[in-house]
DNA sequence: TGACTGTACTATAAGTAATAATACAGTTAA
DNA sequence: TTAACTGTATTATTACTTATAGTACAGTCA
């Protein structure tokens, strides 16, 4: 499923967070599909399971996920009252990065260039 | 100067990083402009001054000061090598945010005028 | 029934963050 | 030259975080 960085950089529980929200975010784990149990990954990644859960439940406290007991963790669907507040802390991380390549002399065509090409590489591999 | 959160959410010297690369990347802070000593800065804030070292250490490696012992630490003018690779971290970091946004369903022409919107403010403001 | 699920708890060890108290050597202005 | 400032280094202590380990409980399901 994926890897894991084991050189002290950051946290595993950090590492799992941010390699799920990538396959949700992408597209690879569907809506409702079941992610691993917290025993199958932590033998799959060779860690502790409490690091798996650890890493599950703030998933779920950030809406990613949700958890039914005894039977799983799923992808949850997109919650429109979850949208808005995310926006805006995503807009206010993108502001901090788009002033540090101003402060690079990044021109702008060439940043919105590569915005566009990031939609565009997106609505081609979207398939849900 | 500016004020830290003492709420247990991020460590205190990775907030004073954060704040002072913030003055440094919007030119509040010109290039070989000092810094406020560390023992100084540590008073202002009320910690202690290893804390303020350990920040202005880690803003040393990272090519945004530079320090000449027993005279102060100094905004690092922009220097041509460190460019392209942070600007390939940025980028990075960028996409990131971006794929989110997009899950989120932001429009691109709306993204776009956000960006557009950086850049003409950071035009306006700019005095170096 | 048996094997799986999430969840909870306790204990332990290692690492990080922050404070505190000194110390040393170079700069600079009075 | 002195006095007050600078960065830097070291040691010690405390509290918190990270990760592991083992165990347990209760619900699901073939």
């Amino acid at each position: 499923m994926f890897q894991l960085d084991r050189q002290g950089n950051k946290p595993l529980y950090e590492q799992i967070k941010e390699k799920m929200k990538a396959l949700i975010i992408n597209g690879a784990l569907k809506p409702d599909e079941r992610l691993p149990s917290v025993r199958e990954l932590a033998q799959t990644l060779t860690i502790n399971p409490n690091t798996i859960q650890k890493a599950y439940k703030e998933l779920e406290t950030e809406g990613f996920i949700y958890s039914i007991r005894a039977k799983g963790n799923f992808v949850a669907p997109l919650e429109q009252k979850i949208i808005r507040p995310r926006r805006d802390e995503l807009k206010n991380e993108l502001e901090k990065i788009v002033a540090e390549l101003i402060y690079l002399h990044e021109p702008q065509e060439q940043l919105i260039a590569t915005i566009q090409a990031i939609y565009k590489e997106k609505e081609e591999k979207k398939d849900d």
